[in-house]
DNA sequence: CGACTTCTTGAGCGAGCGTTCTAGAATGAC
DNA sequence: GTCATTCTAGAACGCTCGCTCAAGAAGTCG
């Protein structure tokens, strides 16, 4: 009962891991075939399936272990470490800008990519995905409500609309990333939704005619 | 000459394509099979076949027949019709945020739904979305760039960022409308969009200390 | 040394995919 | 009527999918 008894894996877990982080990131769920992450990982289905369970549950792997990673936990270190919301919120933008077109991986933001695939088949991790997209809002909203208690926003904000508006500026730079977007012309985008800031809800605009 | 000969076509044509569009609205182009689309439309794969071509040209003329609809070519008139492009942008996201949760249809946007989708296996097909989505920016962009050249904005205004941005904020809302967002809560966000107009790039709020 | 356990290999499973084929049915032209 | 043409119905094509299985290889145990 000392060392671990039968035959010993024959390759690395975690680079096969990190390969199907780097397909899944690049493809999504869907797009990504168990051959061609056997194929990627260096392994036979066999293997995959003995080390990872299936593909569900080696994407939720993935999933989990991009979160941890220092491009996959920005968000959350920036709403834990700045001290007010307006610089969590801000910090979140540039940083935005500078990793999602980062040539040293896929672009955009994996959590983003792949929870944004339409085309899943797959009820439950549909279900999966579509947590992943509202967590994001979650934890936004929460952030938000804790800097109206603490007087930085007025007690009477929209925090909802303000946590829906930075998960669809987010999300959208992320696509944009996809597409090619630069490194500056993120950073623009970022520092222009950040105007928004200083509505909160309150201004009204509405104006240009009553059309509809 | 006179009337076509050969048997004629046993089912209405616009119908089949008024359900392949709510299909492909639905599900995205690879997350619907022919099979359901033949289910749907009421004809054998065969009768599909032999009007629309294949499954890639089903999907265009889909996308097409959207974008000449009125929910589809929302976007488009506001552009055209508005006197300013403030007026224009205005309206697309007010207009955005009263039709993407509409129950009388899918949630969202079509185009943005199905170009979104990162499974696509395809490559013509992937190639067609990102043409898709680039189009949106560039339009956006060029109606930007005259309300630069007419005064309405200043002439080094960025066009690049504030297309950029609206489309990314459009895109989020049609991604938030599918995960079941609101009207009210869309209109929200429509409306703190648009606190980024008075900033046009000029304005620099970069503060909350120099982390990263 | 076996006995036991675990991993690897490679073939192959059933199901679904997009698509095509064959037969026959329904029309216009002659 | 006969022919050419076009559509319909249903079976089936080849392919890929996610996944499994049987056999053997490579270790730790007693």
């Amino acid at each position: 009962m000392t060392g671990m008894r039968g035959r010993p894996r024959g390759f690395d877990r975690d680079a096969a891991l990190g390969a199907a982080i780097e397909l899944f990131w690049r493809r999504g769920y869907e797009g990504t075939s168990v051959s061609e992450l056997t194929e990627a990982m260096g392994i036979r289905p066999g293997s995959l399936y003995a080390a990872f369970g299936d593909k569900r549950a080696l994407f939720a792997e993935v999933v989990d272990t991009y979160g941890r990673s220092p491009v996959g936990a920005f968000m959350a270190e920036a709403l834990a470490e700045e001290p007010t919301a307006f610089g969590a919120f801000a910090r979140i933008l540039r940083e935005a800008a500078d990793i999602y077109p980062d040539p040293a991986h896929p672009a955009g933001c994996l959590t983003i990519s792949a929870a944004t695939n339409v085309a899943v088949q797959d009820a439950e991790v549909e279900a999966f995905l579509r947590e992943l997209r509202n967590a994001n809002v979650k934890v936004f909203r929460e952030r938000l409500r804790v800097a109206c208690e603490g007087g930085e926003l007025p007690g009477d904000a929209d925090v909802n609309a303000l946590a829906g508006y930075f998960a669809a500026v987010i999300q959208g730079m992320s696509q944009r990333a996809r597409d090619g977007a630069t490194r500056e012309e993120l950073a623009q985008v970022a520092r222009m939704a950040m105007g928004a800031w200083s509505q909160c809800g309150l201004t009204d605009l509405e104006e240009g005619g009553g059309v509809r």
